[in-house]
RNA sequence: GGGCCUGUAGCUCAAUGGUUAGAGCAGGGCGCUCAUAACGCCUUGGUUGGGGGUUCGAGUCCCUCCGGGCCUACCA
């Protein structure tokens, strides 16, 4: 969620100035975890995916992401696709068989990942070291180091190594292009281009890295044109397909719309249209390396005209009120518990204006009770209270007439068209906490202008002066749907029904977009657009989210 | 161990090497009465983690120490 907001956020003012958009997320289903995970919960692997997809789905549903489409990694597009990668880089001599030797698990039945066998460190002598390195002393190590080395899965000592072939994508090869394509990418944030650099640079530079795993589940290794042989069981390791499905998952929402390749095509073939196509990535630190060397690797190895991404947006972790979020201890709120409490534009208000762009950010209760009681209740929806009772009270539910055409000097328009235009720069830089924050001022000069013009006192010498003050602040609502929209989509989709009004035309020119809704148009009195959360409320959930020690 | 990020007001964060380090919230004062006990104005508050250096000038660059975080290639 972390990154797929801002993503959201991205895709909406994009779509909100007119750009054609196509925002495409997808879960990631393969690999030992969700294998485990399905065994634990007792069922089939496939189902269990199956329903892991439809949660996210319904979660990314209840926070109003925007996807054009939710994808699956294991979806059959996905695996031709990621077939189609595996024979093109082998094709260019990029891909080599390697015998070797690894932990194998006999009361598992599986080879075990390194991190899954633990035992008694040689160093210190800690008895839950893992198998790449001992949490005690931080010393790495490797399994055959380990004394009583056990499965992390089951506890079962009977481990032993056994010979297994895998394919290794020759990265290094393509080292001097990845370096250069990095280098040439000065506006990348420092966080993505020093995880990418670390990785090329460090020690012996960037290496050939294992593409298969001994897995059951996954997209199988071998196929009919494969130009390797004995790879049977063996499928290709997450890290390879998880990416490809970006652009499988274009392909999936054009079939299950029949419409022609040619669709999807032109948004991920540079043959085919999208030369012209900017693309963005949004993820987490973690996931750096994979989409700055080794998904390049794949896509600039294929040797085919394949799209290649223009920017990548990473971020930080969110920290939970002193520490890490713990599913296994219940500490942290979670995304559908957190739509269980409030509505989805305050998550998103909170999670954007705090995004963790420059270092890890925290939750804290105390903290999001402020920014949503203040930001949203107090500033936006008590502005839009404050006009449309005025109104109603004092000229029914009409935006009156008379009055000047605009209550206001240049020196207002010219002030609020600056902030709308430091706002559009923000968003377009992806400075999601900047952008919040001029959101926020442009929020403010709504109230500073109703204080200083007082329709209340107007309104008793000079009803028509009232009225045009009242006529502008509707306007000023509707300017504020538009651009808040890609914040809190619920609040300005209500407003703006609120307003009559469905132009969610962008105020580009705002002297213009200050007199859109005329004198005559009906409204309605919104109900409360957001309400306050209580300090009992607060207390509640901070116990209630606050986990167990284990 | 190595690499990278980070440390700025009570809290959350800003500040292309360039006036007197700024915002929001919290605290204090005043105003307003349309509004969700809301809004507006003014204001208190800093040895920029410590120390040293470069520079006409350092929050920013360099060295060092201290604290926090991430990564270190079979977790994904």
């Amino acid at each position: 969620m972390g990154s797929q907001l801002p993503a959201d956020l991205y895709a909406r003012y994009l779509r909100g100035r007119g750009h054609e958009v196509l925002f495409l997320c997808a879960t990631d289903e393969h690999g030992t975890p969700a294998e485990l995970a399905a065994a634990k919960a007792g069922k089939p692997v496939a189902e269990y995916c199956a329903e892991m997809h439809q949660v996210q789905a319904d979660i990314a549903r209840g926070f109003r992401l925007s996807f054009d489409h939710f994808g699956r990694s294991s979806s059959a597009q996905n695996r031709i696709l990621t077939q189609h990668f595996a024979l093109q880089l082998a094709k260019a001599g990029l891909i080599r068989e390697v015998t070797e030797q690894q932990m194998y698990s006999v009361a598992d039945g599986r080879f075990l990942p390194d991190r899954y066998i633990e035992g008694t460190c040689p160093n210190c002598g800690f008895e839950s070291a893992r198998g790449d390195q001992c949490d005690n002393c931080t010393k790495q190590l490797d399994p055959v180091d380990l004394i009583n080395p056990r499965s992390v899965i089951s506890g079962s000592t009977e481990l032993e190594l056994r010979e297994t072939k895998h394919l290794y994508l020759r990265q290094s090869d393509m080292r001097a292009a990845l370096s250069d394509w990095i280098d040439s990418k000065q506006d990348w944030p420092i966080l993505t281009t020093s995880i990418a650099k670390k990785w090329l640079n460090d020690g012996e530079g960037l290496q050939v890295r294992g593409i298969t795993r001994d897995l059951h589940w996954g997209v199988p290794a071998q196929f009919d044109g494969a130009p390797w042989q004995g790879m049977d069981g063996k499928v290709f390791y997450v890290w390879f397909d998880a990416p490809i499905e970006y652009i499988a998952c274009a392909k999936e929402m054009t079939d299950a719309q029949g419409r022609p390749d040619a669709e999807w095509e032109r948004w991920w073939r540079t043959d085919k249209g999208a030369q012209d196509v900017t693309y963005t990535q949004f993820m987490g630190k973690d996931n750096v390396p994979f989409h700055t060397l080794s998904f390049p690797v794949t896509i600039l190895g294929s040797g085919e005209p394949w799209k290649l991404v223009d920017y990548i947006k990473s971020f930080n972790y969110l920290n939970y009120d002193g520490g890490q979020f713990s599913t296994s201890r219940g500490r942290g709120v979670f995304m559908d518990q957190a739509l269980s409490l409030l509505p989805p534009d305050y998550w998103r208000w909170w999670l954007l204006s705090h995004a963790p762009e420059s270092a890890d950010a925290e939750f804290t209760w105390e903290n999001f009770q402020v920014s949503v009681n203040k930001d949203l209740a107090d500033v936006l929806g008590n502005l839009i209270s404050r006009v449309t009772k005025f109104c109603r009270a004092k000229f029914g539910e009409v935006v009156p007439e008379g009055g000047p055409a605009l209550p206001v000097g240049a020196d207002f328009i010219a002030d609020l068209t600056a902030r709308v235009r430091a706002y559009e720069s923000q968003m377009e830089a992806m400075e999601v906490r900047k952008a919040a924050a001029e959101l926020r001022a442009i929020w403010v000069a709504g109230n500073e202008y109703l204080q200083a013009a007082a329709p209340w006192t107007a309104v008793k010498t000079d009803p028509a002066a009232a009225a045009s003050m009242i006529r502008m602040s509707f306007n000023l609502i509707r300017i504020y749907c538009i651009l808040s929209r890609p914040f809190i989509p619920d609040a300005a989709a209500s407003t703006m029904a609120a307003l009559g009004c469905d132009d969610w035309g962008w105020p580009d020119d705002v002297e213009a977009a200050l007199t859109h809704l005329g004198a005559g148009h009906a409204f309605t009195t919104p109900e409360v657009l957001f309400r306050k959360i209580t300090d009992e409320e607060r207390a509640e959930w901070q116990v209630r989210f606050s986990g167990t020690r284990a």
